[in-house]
DNA sequence: TGCACTTGCCTAATACCTTTAGGCAAACAA
DNA sequence: TTGTTTGCCTAAAGGTATTAGGCAAGTGCA
């Protein structure tokens, strides 16, 4: 019988694709052993377990979060990069919902450390370089942003702003707008 | 054999217990009823099915959430207002980590319209009282408190913050702070 | 080209979790 | 006490996760 041509970059990458269709939470070892045509126990010889898999896909999108951020700060300072960083992430959230879900999971300290989690937070200190800020308060503002950009998406994902006016659009422009004002006049301690 | 005195209620409320001892994601029919000392099917007359004994914990959980914010606002205005609901938020969510990311599942239209959902809302609302915004500013200024609360409190929960200084009380003291500067200053379109 | 060896996918088996159908006995009503 | 309701049980089917061991498709070397 012809092989398959299984490795652990393909069944992430697979598993990746199947939680933007039909949700994180759906994607399994044995929908994805469907998926190739290959018995369930096939997988295991790429991929520890479920939540390694799981991982996987978690840091894949990290990795491609942070890319996207990179070319979108790049040329850009100020309130420009601001908008820039937040849209990155909104767009990545509603164009790849799973990916995105999966971006949220739990990582263990040794995954955490591999992940592009480090870059993320060095591209919002990026932005900041646009504001006068001193260093303490560099830190307080990266976590707010952090905090924003992620809570907005994660309830707007959610269906949380989806029934009721204004638009949603509209308050992404304004929140941003907000953030730009308090940065340029963040309040002294 | 004795019975065990099932009901809808006394599942949840021990759901909602097992979420906050062992992960929201652990909490299982069987484990629960193991935790009964009852065999599974005996559930399924109290509880539709697994999806709907998570559904009843988010449901309590947002109810808990909203209880502790409506009697945290009582008597307060302001920046003093803002902070307690902050704080009932991040307290809830240390206090119970199961419950707290019960409160982040996704529900479907019929229960989130029976959710404590609204409440939530009309509570940050009520705190923009002591603030002077215009009616559409104050539906953005409301998404951006939710976006602030849910965010921080789970990105800290999921370690985000916590191997790097300064520490995370600080920078949640900073933040409100923020916050209350930008709401007596919000920035016209 | 042929052989040995590696590696990939398979069969088989175990152990959970979920859900439904139907039965017996405890609690309750009269 | 006798019906009747209702609660928990047994039984069974189907899905997912994971491990152990087997056979054949590829690969390297003569």
């Amino acid at each position: 019988m012809a092989r398959a041509g299984l490795t652990t970059a393909r069944l992430v990458q697979a598993g990746a694709d199947m939680a933007d269709e039909v949700g994180f939470d759906q994607v399994t070892v044995s929908a994805l052993a469907r998926r190739f045509d290959v018995k369930v126990a096939s997988l295991y010889s790429h991929v520890k377990n479920s939540h390694d898999l799981k991982t996987g896909i978690a840091l894949l999108a990290l990795e491609e979060l942070a890319d996207r951020g990179a070319s979108a700060l790049a040329g850009r300072a100020g309130k420009d990069a601001l908008t820039a960083l937040a849209n990155v992430y909104r767009d990545y959230a509603r164009e790849h919902p799973g990916r995105y879900a999966a971006a949220q999971l739990r990582l263990d300290p040794e995954a955490a450390a591999a992940s592009a989690g480090g870059r993320h937070a060095q591209m919002t200190r990026a932005i900041l370089r646009g504001y006068d800020l001193t260093e303490p308060d560099q830190t307080h503002a990266v976590r707010l942003l952090g905090s924003v950009f992620h809570g907005y998406v994660s309830l707007e994902s959610s269906g949380g702003f989806s029934h009721s006016a204004p638009d949603s659009q509209e308050t992404w422009a304004r929140i941003l707008d907000a953030l730009d004002a308090l940065l340029r006049n963040w309040p002294a301690p």
